[in-house]
DNA sequence: AAATGTGGAATGAACATTCATTCCGAAGGA
DNA sequence: TCCTTCGGAATGAATGTTCATTCCACATTT
């Protein structure tokens, strides 16, 4: 197995076994094991659990915003692009149940809530789309004046909340269902 | 200090301390001792740790449950019950961030997830106001005709969300701004 | 009233377990 | 042969739980 190889297996198991069973419940040997790697190799590629942990978190982060950009295009109107992030985010999340739920775990953790602050407060890239967007919208009073974190609560807490129940196999979200889903959560935010 | 007495201040370290630090970041002996009882004591009172915990939930819910009780009739307009029970809950929640952060690590825990899953599949009392608030509006088509775990969802979504956020401190929730998001809520549930 | 006895409650040191991290001998490539 | 990488046992810190002992309020006896 190569360098590059052992890497992303390490990340593979981290991801699935803290998915699955949390920060807490998932140990690093057990991580290790999963991987085919033994204990100490970890530290080879992580300085430490914590790192590990961010990392993952980059490495999705990023997928996640590969997925979004795909045909997005600030050129179209502001309700059809909110309809593309909104439904590209749900349809990736809940085939992806591993990255989500991944993300659960992170944002609700000291670490998630040290993101979320350093990213409203400090100007940081990422989550450019979105608040561009409802900065838009809201100068062009298409979306209600609200502070932008609560548009953002409005449009993104149904989101999460739906993905959750989808992949906890409390409701089937077929492609209608994600798309009136959707426009549900554009009915909460739109003026 | 009375057995009453004793048992409440356990309740209340747990409380305070998990809802700060979580279930990992609160062990028995901190809880303890900020309760001002031997370690030992705690297991007088509670079989074990996931039994205090299944406990404090109780507890909570059960005063949530008291406060939107309060001026709630099933014969006012759908819309004004449910601006009654979105205001009462967000409100609440803002007012006690301590029961609303520890609501929070239940929610996103093996636990909750349980809670969750017996109250939706098994036909369980509690959640009563909300389940016969949205059915009613569904067959009065007032509501959107979507699955109630997503109108749930759509409702309750924000709602957690705009807690957590005030009590993080990323935006200031007074009185109009409760109400304007409740009614957004609204909209995106109503037809 | 004073002295003694009793049972349940409280205590916190001790224990077993779990976990992140370290370390060093072995393996493998140059 | 030398040097990097690997593996997994060893380490030490932290945590939930237990249990032998202490404590105390009240009953009983003198």
């Amino acid at each position: 197995m190569s360098k590059q190889d052992k890497r992303e297996e390490i990340v593979r198991a981290a991801l699935e076994l803290i998915a699955e069973h949390g920060f807490h419940g998932a140990p690093m040997a057990m991580i290790a094991e999963r991987a085919g790697v033994g204990a100490g190799t970890i530290y080879r590629y992580f300085e430490n659990k914590d790192v590990l942990i961010a990392e993952l978190f980059r490495e999705v982060e990023g997928k996640v915003y590969a997925v979004l950009v795909e045909g997005y295009s600030t050129q179209k109107p502001i309700r059809e692009r909110f309809l593309h992030l909104g439904t590209g985010l749900l349809r990736y999340y809940i085939e992806n149940p591993l990255e989500f739920r991944y993300l659960e775990q992170f944002y609700n953790s000291p670490f998630g809530v040290a993101h979320r602050r350093s990213k409203l407060l400090g100007n940081k890239e990422g989550c450019y789309f979105f608040r561009e967007l409802f900065e838009e919208a809201v100068s062009q009073q298409v979306m209600k004046d609200l502070p932008l974190v609560l548009l953002f609560d409005l449009a993104f807490g149904p989101l999460f909340a739906a993905a959750r129940d989808h992949i906890l196999g409390f409701v089937a979200l077929e492609d209608a269902l994600i798309a009136r889903t959707i426009e549900a959560c554009w009915d909460g935010v739109k003026r």
